[in-house]
DNA sequence: ATCGAAATCACCCGAAAGTGTGAAAGAAAA
DNA sequence: TTTTCTTTCACACTTTCGGGTGATTTCGAT
């Protein structure tokens, strides 16, 4: 699994920038102690080189810069060819081995009972209630309930 | 316009920008006036200016200018059988003060989707789903994710 | 310029859900 | 009668969910 630890990304860009803050003054700081020497047309080239590289960085930045992303959700219409009422789908039901059990469980969860308050309306314990649903998720080859709610209304298995 | 407003929200990092420019001018004017003597490998420092600037550059560009915006469309398949009598009730959204963003989460756990896949799917955190949700869950009155969906179903809110 | 809503994220903690294994009783089918 | 299926339950364990709190950032409106 992944890490426990979350750290407080946010600050990262300031962490970054003061390191590399750091970063420049310990390198000026170094020049200084190789008693490094500047004479006065030095200085215009310098500045030149400044203005071009920054802009350089600009440049580099505008083509790598990440888009952020915009989610939208549209839904796709699928139409049935399954015209007038929405009969529950017996053969599925048989074809995929769902006992009448686990079908009361099935649609218990889908008007989005807990399983405690399934197995207090059923009269069975918790751990029934459990294994009743995880055989379910197992037919319906899902891993949630929520899934397996989707799942079989698509199925007309509930309604 | 947009640049002005923007301008007026990124004042601190100019300001920050301008600060640590400033720095490294009053660095370099400092050095030269002491007269160090620069008798070592010049390329390497120009080098080292010209890394500085680079990275000062894209920093720079990466703070001012307006991220792109790539619009990411999810499909989510609906299926009908009934066409013509499912529209969604944005008023009652409104009524509910839904946002969209909760709207888009809320989209998400009706098709079964765990917290972790909506987070990657939204590219959120998992936390931030987290507190999407249970914001959902204040408005919508009810106490889980199936509750919520099917309350929500029956609002029109999702299909 | 100030304020509030929306969106984002972290952290803790307890509750609920889900997995895996095993088992027992009764009903139905062979 | 034996076998198979269904239903029931237990228990240990892991994962996911949800509540509560607090914080930051961005945007729009006043």
């Amino acid at each position: 699994m992944k890490f426990g630890i979350q750290l407080r990304t946010k600050h990262q860009e300031i962490l970054l920038y003061c390191i590399s803050m750091s970063l420049i003054l310990f390198l000026l700081k170094w020049l200084e102690a190789h008693f490094i020497v500047f004479n006065y047309r030095l200085d215009f080239f310098i500045g030149a080189i400044a203005i071009i590289f920054t802009v350089l960085g600009i440049w580099l930045a505008l083509k790598l810069v990440k888009p952020k992303v915009e989610i939208r959700i549209i839904e796709k219409k699928v139409y049935i060819d399954n015209p007038g009422k929405t009969e529950i789908n017996q053969q599925e039901i048989v074809k995929l081995g769902i006992s009448r059990r686990e079908l009361d469980v099935l649609n218990l969860i889908a008007i989005g009972l807990s399983n405690e308050e399934i197995a207090g309306k059923l009269f069975i314990s918790l751990n029934t209630v459990k294994t009743h649903s995880s055989s379910i998720f197992l037919k319906l080859d899902v891993k949630r309930r929520t899934q397996a709610v989707e799942k079989a209304k698509r199925l007309n298995i509930i309604h």
